[in-house]
RNA sequence: GGCGACGUGGCCAAGUGGUAAGGCAGAGGCCUGCAAAGCCUUUAUCCGCCGGUUCGAAUCCGGCCGUCGCCUCCA
């Protein structure tokens, strides 16, 4: 299975291509992050978990993992929305910033290296401007300093936008501030009376958004890393001006693979609160959809093809994971048998390979759910059959905890031994004993008021299997 | 106008030259005292349309139609 090579598409060179990093069995690698003034949405969440899987499937392939996040806690709307709830940035952000690693954690994705908050890093920041200064890219205008797009060639080649032919006046500038080309873009803004400023080497203010990423991506994984990532909304003009100030900079080429996440509609439409489809996590999950449902209608289309949210694909996720539930019970509830049984090592081999062939090929979420679909209809097919031996059981036990190391959507433990578990084991038994008795009106109502407790029993050739609905 | 993505069965979706994965939904059946779970069978001679290349194309090329995204701070 060695022979299996990750293979990324790459935005830069708009081609898939096997994936190497710079650093002997290192990966590094760069997210860009929520500005935290509200929850997410599951837009949000749907690139968030994008970059989730690529973290799992580079570990499966054998990488040390580093990856950075920012947090963007500066910025127009987070100076605003602070100041109309009366109080601190840092107060305001805080909270955000909880609630955003809340959500991370329902839905299972995993944690990163590091989150740096941009206004951790001003220091930082400012010295890129100082060298960008110096290095001649930039130019005053007021106390704000802009970058000078023309002295940086390359500038386009990420997007492969040629700013000559950029229909004119699609948006006017809201920006107050003077540009002397409409094309540049501001490095750093000039202290406001209302808004929070910081003194440093380059005077008074505060940090652009595009530089933010780039010094604490040049500071926590050194000025040239393996992959940069985000939604597709950011090639242009986030990643391009992130481009042009690092390796302006630096003289070195930043990232040198940019994957971008395809956004999300709902049921069809661009998500938008004015359409009203617009949802957080937290609001699906009080309409009480199972995160882990969530996650998996998020990873069923890979990660480059637009997804549409629809309620209809949640109930369709629903089933789905219902099915793999029930067939690792009923896995768990089998007993092995002596011979040779009915599944092979060879279909265990089989979907573990399928399985990173899928992951390898550029995150294909799809056929790796698809492999294990497959796999798990063999699982069924063998335990209704000749069953399956303790050798390959065990075989299999570990390709799902492969598996699941990188899908994340296998149900927990069910660790919850309530109280009122011996009492139910004990209706169990009585129903049990009807049944036998062939009284089918007692064990009928006994099932009933074990339902109406929530309980769900099945009887399978080897006894009855209870378990909470 | 510039750059780009996409169009596969009722829905989601894999498939990038060799004859249509997988999931959901529907129908019939097996198993079951009845259920549940599972299994079996069944639903695209066809992959937006037209033309071309090829022994052979959903897959390559050209044109057309349609949907959508970005074009200065929205993942």
């Amino acid at each position: 299975m060695d022979d299996i090579r990750l293979r990324f598409y790459n935005t830069l060179t708009r081609k898939p291509e096997p994936f190497e990093s710079l650093e002997e069995g290192h990966a590094r690698f760069y997210t860009c992050g929520p500005t935290v003034y509200n929850f997410s949405h599951i837009g949000n969440l749907r690139t968030f978990l994008f970059e989730d899987i690529l973290r799992r499937t580079l570990k499966l392939f054998g990488w040390r993992v580093t990856q950075v996040m920012n947090l963007t806690d500066i910025d127009d709307k987070t100076i605003r929305s602070a100041n109309e709830a009366g109080i601190s940035l840092r107060e305001f952000t805080d909270t955000f910033i909880q609630a955003f690693f809340e959500d991370l954690d329902t839905l299972r994705i995993e944690r990163a290296e590091h989150y740096p908050r941009a206004t951790d890093y001003i220091a930082e920041m400012a010295h890129l401007v100082k060298t960008l200064e110096e290095g001649g890219h930039t130019y005053r205008s007021g106390d704000s300093i802009y970058y000078r797009i023309s002295t940086f060639p390359a500038y386009g080649k990420l997007s492969r936008i040629r700013l000559d032919k950029t229909k004119a006046g699609a948006r006017v500038d809201s920006d107050e501030y003077e540009k002397e080309d409409a094309r540049d873009f501001v490095l750093w803004k000039a202290a406001k009376e209302d808004e929070p400023s910081w003194d440093t080497e380059i005077g008074s203010g505060r940090p652009g958004w595009h530089l933010e990423c780039s010094a604490m991506a040049m500071s926590l994984l050194g000025e040239s890393f393996d992959i940069h990532t985000g939604g597709v909304d950011n090639i242009f003009p986030h990643h391009e001006n992130e481009i042009a100030q690092s390796e302006a900079a630096s003289g070195k080429p930043f990232a040198r693979f940019w994957l971008h996440a395809e956004h999300l509609n709902v049921e069809s439409e661009k998500m938008a609160k004015s359409k009203g489809n617009f949802f957080t996590l937290r609001e699906l999950i009080e309409r009480g959809y199972d995160p882990i449902v969530i996650r998996y209608l998020l990873m069923s289309v890979p990660y480059r093809q637009k997804l549409n949210f629809t309620f209809d694909g949640l109930h369709a996720a629903e089933q789905a994971l219902e099915r793999i539930a029930n067939t690792l019970r009923r896995l768990e509830h089998t007993p092995e048998v002596e011979n040779q049984g009915a599944l092979c090592q060879a279909d265990v081999e089989a979907f573990r390979r399928q399985l990173r062939e899928g992951l390898a090929d550029d995150l294909n979420t799809a056929k790796a759910l698809a492999a294990l679909h497959t796999v798990l209809h063999k699982v069924n097919t063998a335990l209704d059959g000749g069953g399956i031996s303790p050798k390959v059981r065990s075989a299999l036990l570990e390709a799902f905890t492969e598996a699941d190391n990188v899908l994340g959507i296998f149900p927990k433990q069910e660790i919850s031994e309530t109280n009122d578990d011996d009492e139910i084991q004990s209706l169990v038994n009585q129903r049990t004993e009807a049944r036998k008795n062939k009284d089918f009106a007692r064990s009928d109502a006994i099932r009933d008021e074990l339902t109406a407790r929530g309980i769900l029993v099945e009887d399978t050739p080897h006894g009855p299997v209870w378990r909470k609905g």
